[in-house]
Formats: structure tokens, C-alpha cells, sequence
DNA sequence: CGGTATCCGGTGGGATACTG
DNA sequence: CAGTATCCCACCGGATACCG
């Protein structure tokens, strides 16, 4: 994960680079709701009131802080109308949309995962 | 998120269960050093000291604790030897194994996106 | 060598109230 | 509608010590 501010980068507290080149990855999609956030925005431009309704169990004051940190990390922009009320847009950054196969691919996975555990489930 | 042994399906919760299947994958990659701990067991089989070695700032205690994780989820496998000293081996599983082109797909990304990074720092 | 047990500080995140 | 501010507690994870 680089710095965005200071440019510093956490590999280089690593004598491996390409494990952490993974961890970067997963530093910037996980986070509490950020894959669930980002899979929604996959499907175009949401509000903010749209995405809490999407995501019910996200308070508040968790979709704002995580997607302040998606936006630190330029993968979602924020457009502002100045209206009233006012009117808030979410959206993938050119950089976020190039996370669109990977968040796929983790989408086709966990269905996977997900009937072979039900399976085992009902063996045992 | 299915619950191994209550069968439970943290999906149920929501109304939109796709969504929940990116989520599911996140929770079994992500965690504090998941992704790293299977970034090198991709390499083969490794023993518990060897990862320690190959993750020095992962501490006995937490690396114990990630494995014992990603066991219960059954993406790796232990295997203990009965000798003396102990030896004690871990793998991925056949189903841990399926996660091998998202881990290096994720690399790649991560890859891309600290040059862009960069880029964008030396810009500014 | 590969664990577990205990202690304890920091922080992630919920509930709630207030603002333009 | 969208966003802060404050309070507060649970739990994550480090340090350390001990065990087969």
C-alpha cells in the first residue's frame, strides 16, 4: 500500500515485494464494507441515500468513512451538486474500474465456495 | 459467509445475496496476514517456522491464529508430524487451491496500481 | 519446534445527536 | 440529503511467559 501523501510505500518494510504487492490489493478492497460498496458501484453511479438502501445493515457513518477512504485511494470519486437538497454522487475512478474482473472473479468464487461447504455440511 | 458449523449463511441477512458472495471471499482472504500467509503457501508447502522466516513482523501468536482461520474455512490444510522435535506442515487445500489465479491476479493489480500511484505522486 | 494462556492498550465501529 | 462530532465499549492484536 503506497502512501498517497508521503509517496511511501509499506513494501519497503518487506524483503518480499510481491506478497505485499497482494496485501496491497487486499488493503484496498477489504475493509469492512468496501467489497460490497465497490460491487455496487460496479453497476454505475449511485447516491448516498441509494447505496445506504442497497447496504441496509451499513450505518450511517460507516459508508461515509469508508468511502472517504476508497476516494483517498482513488479508486471511487465524489461529485457534489450544489443543491438543495443536497445531492451527492458515487462512482468508480478509471483506476476503480480496473478492479471490476477481480471483484467479479471474488463474486464467482465465494458462490463456489459456498455450495461446496453447504455440501460438506450435509455429508457430515 | 457460511458458518461451518451451524450451517449458517451470513447471506441470509441480506436482500441482495451477490453482493454477500464478494463479501465471502473478502472475509476468507482478508484478515490481518491471510493474503501474504497465501501468497507463499502458493509456493508449496511450508513449515511453520519457515513462514514465520518468510513474514518476519508476523508475530508466533498471530500467525497461529490466521492459520487456524484459514484452516476452519478449509482453505489450508495441517499436517503434523510425530517426532522430536515437532514438525508441523501447512498447505492449501484442494478448494484453497481455486483461489490461486485470484491471489495472483491481485498481485498483478497491485502491481499496476502502485505505478500509477507513483506516477501520480511525482506528477503532484 | 510449534504451540497456548494471560495481560492490556489501541482502535474499529455502533448509537446518538447535531448541522448546512 | 449528506455529512460531522462525541461517546463508549468490544475485540483485535502485540508482548511476554510458559508447555509438550
Amino acid at each position: 500500500m503506497i502512501d498517497i501523501k508521503t509517496g511511501e510505500n509499506h513494501c519497503q518494510h518487506w524483503d518480499d515485494i510481491s506478497s505485499c504487492l497482494v496485501e496491497t490489493t487486499i488493503q484496498v478492497i477489504s475493509g469492512k464494507w468496501k467489497g460490497i460498496i465497490l460491487y455496487h458501484l460496479l453497476d454505475g453511479t449511485k447516491r448516498f441515500n441509494e447505496l445506504r438502501r442497497l447496504i441496509p445493515t451499513i450505518t450511517h457513518r460507516m459508508l461515509t468513512l469508508q468511502l472517504r477512504e476508497l476516494e483517498e485511494h482513488q479508486i471511487v470519486q465524489r461529485k457534489e451538486y450544489s443543491v438543495v437538497p443536497p445531492k451527492v454522487e458515487y462512482s468508480l475512478t478509471a483506476v476503480g474500474e480496473t478492479l471490476r474482473p477481480i471483484i467479479l472473479e471474488m463474486k464467482q468464487w465465494g458462490e463456489k465456495y459456498q455450495k461446496v461447504m453447504l455440501t460438506k455440511q450435509k455429508m457430515s
